[in-house]
DNA sequence: GTCTATATTTAGATAGAC
DNA sequence: GTCTATCTAAATATAGAC
C-alpha cells in the first residue's frame, strides 16, 4: 500500500500547486517517475484519486470542527483559545486548498464530494455558531437571528478565504495567509466583544502587521 | 454585427446555467442553431467569447461601483439607499455569475481577466470603504484599521456570495439569493449602527423572512 | 455569412509483455 | 507491480463549397 500513499501525497501537492483541472494523469505519473499504465493500475484515473483525497480531508476537518461543539473552550481566555482554534481549522483547509479553488466545478462533477461539502458546511456553521454563542453578549436584540447571520458570514469567509487571498496577494506565504484569515474571521465578532477581548483582537492585528512588514 | 451579439447573449446564458467548463463550442453552436464552422467565423473559439463577455461585465460593474465614490449617498436615510445600492451591485454580478463560479481557474487561464478582476476588486473595496466610512461612527477605536478589515470582508462576501449560496441553497430563486446576499453584507455593518438604522436592518430581515416563507 | 466535412490535439483509458 | 505501446473519445480548429 506504499505506492497508493505516494500517489495520493503527490497528487495533493500537484493539485494544490497548479490546480486540479490542469493536472493530468500523465503529469502526475511524470512527477512520480512512473508510467501512466502503472498509475492506472493503482487508481482508475483522476476521479478515484480526488474522491480518496476528499475522504481524507473530510475525516480530518470533521475531527477539528467537532472539538468546540463537544467541549466548549473556557470562557475567561476565550478569544485567545478561539484564535488558536481558527488557526488550526484554516491550516486543515489550506492543506487541501485545491478542493476549494474550483468548488463549483468539483461538486458538479462529484456528487459524493457535494454531499461531503454539505456535511462539512453544516459542522462548520455549528462550530461557528457555538463560538459566537459563547462570545457574544446575551443582551443583544434579535440575538438568535443575528448569531445565525454571523455564523453564515463566518462560514462563507472561511470557505473562500484562500481563493480570495490568492486573488489579492498571489505570492503571500501560507503562514501569513492563514494568519490574515483568522483575523478576517475575528473582525466579524470584534464589535460585539468587551474591552479586554477587543484589546486582544487589536494585539493580534499588531502582531500580524509586524509579521507582514518583516516579510 | 447582430450575430455576434446573439452569440454572446447565448453563451452568457449557457455559461451561467451549466458552467463555462462544461459548455463546449459545439453546445453553443447547437443552442444557436448554427454550425460550428459559422461560430468559428465570428469568434475563434470560446476564449475570445469569454474575454468579450468579461469586457462587458467590467464596463457594467465599474459604472455601478463608481457611483458611491463619486457622489456619496445622502446621510439621513443612508442605510436604505445603501440597501438599494448593494442590491443593484449584486444584480450586476448575478448576470455574469459564471465568471465567479470558477474564478481561480479562470484567472489562471486568462491573464487579461485576472488583471480585470483585480481592477474590479480595488473599485469594490473602495466603494465598500466609502460606504463604511459614511455609516460607521467616527469615535471607533483603531477606526482606520477596522474599516479596512470590514471592507475586505465585504469584498470577499460579495465576490463569493453566489458560489456559497449555490452550495447551501441550490435551487433558490435569483431574487431571494440576491436579497439574502445584501443582508449578509449589511450584517457586517449592523453592529456599528445607531438604533434607527439597526431597526431598518431588522425590518429588512423581516421582509426577507416573509418572502422566503412565501416561496 | 453560413454550411459540411475533416483535421488536429489532448487527455483518458486499456492490453499485453516483463 | 511496473513497463511500453496503443486505442478511444471529446473538444478544438480549419478548409473549401455554397
Amino acid at each position: 500500500m506504499k505506492t497508493r500513499d505516494r500517489i495520493l501525497a503527490t497528487a495533493l501537492d500537484l493539485f494544490n500547486e497548479q490546480g486540479e483541472v490542469h493536472t493530468t494523469a500523465l503529469d502526475l505519473a511524470d512527477e512520480l517517475d512512473m508510467s501512466p499504465g502503472n498509475l492506472y493500475y493503482h487508481f482508475k484515473g483522476k476521479d478515484p484519486i480526488i474522491e480518496s483525497l476528499f475522504e481524507r480531508f473530510e475525516a480530518q476537518i470533521s475531527e477539528t470542527l467537532a472539538a468546540p461543539i463537544e467541549a466548549p473552550l473556557g470562557a475567561d481566555d476565550s478569544i485567545e483559545n478561539n484564535w488558536y482554534y481558527l488557526f488550526v481549522l484554516l491550516e486543515d483547509m489550506h492543506d487541501y486548498r485545491f478542493l476549494y479553488d474550483n468548488l463549483t466545478d468539483l461538486i458538479h462533477r462529484y456528487p459524493n464530494v457535494e454531499r461531503g461539502f454539505k456535511r462539512i458546511l453544516k459542522l462548520k456553521r455549528a462550530a461557528f455558531f457555538a463560538l459566537c454563542n459563547q462570545l457574544i453578549p446575551k443582551s443583544l436584540p434579535a440575538r438568535e437571528q443575528q448569531l445565525s447571520a454571523i455564523a453564515d458570514n463566518l462560514s462563507q469567509t472561511a470557505t473562500f478565504w484562500f481563493s480570495f487571498d490568492q486573488l489579492v496577494h498571489p505570492r503571500r506565504s501560507a503562514e501569513l495567509t492563514i494568519h490574515r484569515g483568522v483575523l478576517q474571521l475575528l473582525t466579524m465578532i470584534a464589535p460585539y466583544l468587551g474591552d479586554a477581548q477587543q484589546a486582544f483582537y487589536r494585539d493580534c492585528e499588531a502582531v500580524f502587521e509586524s509579521l507582514q512588514t518583516q516579510a
